[in-house]
DNA sequence: AAGTGGTCTAGACCACATC
DNA sequence: ATGTGGTCTAGACCACTTG
């Protein structure tokens, strides 16, 4: 064992230790998304450690989903959450085509409880709330209100909402820095009001799948409490347990 | 590298196979659910292998699910699926009670093509088709179809259904040898027909989840085709993205 | 005290990707 | 040819559990 470096908590293993400090290094964007790290080699160098236990570290991280590992080529920072993964949820007739977005409305208001609890920032903090729908097709197919904490996306309060991408996650990281890295989806079924009904094309009171998203960035800070409404009918998801 | 063994795959690492024989080992039934497997150093002799690579394969098996490894004590076969696994979709009122079960019915009949192709079963096949209410503070709370192919169940064809567990899976151990070991559940929506309505105590046309699930045993055999369905308003099911 | 799994080392060689 | 990650070895020592 090198005598230079003792792990500093007690009872974590050094491999915990080495993760935790590389984690810490890709979460300071000393290495930006889809950069590769150093080699494994030389990384084990550098902290005075076998192979082996740099490795160990290394799988951590993957685990975590942060870095990604490619035989011959090197790792590398993974990119932030910046698919579609809402529609995952459904079933909607056509083929694996990106979804257009339209945003609805904008305003500044205070965060009420649920979305200040969700959004683990103090009762009435100021937010961005967005109304957005969501198409497939030319059919409209998910309403989605959206709420982002005021200063971290001030960035957002004038820009013009018509020329915004279809994705929003990857124009949080261009505009604010904020690179969404996980998420937590809650599911559940209920009924459309009439102006949400309207809004997808459906009969009001029409039954819909309701799916309350918490993202959450490297740091682990939730970032964007969002809830997306779709057409019960068109619900499916598939788990597998073990 | 020993001699003796070579890699029969091509392609296939040392680890892999030693877990593939192992993995062979349990579903064969040479250690039972529960038990404990010969230590790592003991397996590691009996393969002449190094340490290090023994313990890669048994890490292999705990991904998949078939072991649980415990510090100091041992490693152990993993029991089959035996919880309410089915109740983690819903949120029923109450504490975190077991559910009762009641069977309302029972006969052998033909496997509808839908049925078939779920079991990989050829068309037509004779299977068991059990109704079953679940109930949880006297409410009843879940209706169920589920089918079982019939040579392998044979044993549970004609035993009194008023005297069986609440839980299915060990009885299927007990009675037919049949380890449930892995379930894939798909999502859906759709609303209950008079007669669904009736057994759960809600008006006929009312909003349901659907989960229909394939079970399989260790060694991959789709063994239980089973459609559940529940008060929509009662689901929720939480899942993280990364 | 004895036996188990968990951590760590310091090498060697292999397979894959790129230039 | 070079550099990357993947496999494998043969040890040592530590941490946890049980008689």
């Amino acid at each position: 064992m090198p005598a230079d470096i003792v792990p500093i908590e007690p009872g974590v293993s050094r491999y915990a230790a080495l993760a935790a400090a590389l984690r810490a290094r890709i979460v300071a964007g000393e290495w930006p998304a889809g950069t590769a790290i150093p080699a494994e080699q030389q990384l084990a160098a550098e902290h005075k450690v076998a192979l082996g236990t740099m490795r160990r570290a290394l799988e951590l991280l993957v685990e975590q989903g942060l870095i990604e590992r490619v035989h011959g080529r090197g790792t590398f920072v993974r990119q932030s959450l910046s698919g579609a993964p809402m529609l995952r949820f459904f079933r909607f007739g056509d083929s694996g085509e990106a979804p257009l977005s339209r945003i609805l409305g904008r305003d500044r208001i205070a965060a009420p409880a649920p979305v200040a609890r969700q959004l683990d920032i103090a009762n009435g903090t100021e937010c961005l709330r967005l109304k957005r729908l969501r198409l497939l097709g030319g059919q409209p197919c998910l309403y989605e209100e959206i709420w982002l904490p005021l200063p971290l996306f001030a960035a957002l309060a004038k820009s013009d909402t018509a020329k915004w991408p279809d994705l929003l996650y990857p124009m949080f990281a261009t505009k604010c820095g904020v690179h969404v890295h996980r998420a937590r989806d809650e599911i559940g079924f209920g009924s459309l009001t009439a102006a949400q009904a309207r809004q997808l094309a459906l009969p009001a009171g029409h039954p819909c799948a309701i799916v309350n998203r918490t993202a959450y960035d490297l740091q682990g800070r939730a970032i964007e409490a969002r809830t997306s409404r779709g057409d019960a009918h068109a619900f499916h998801y598939t788990v597998t347990i073990t």
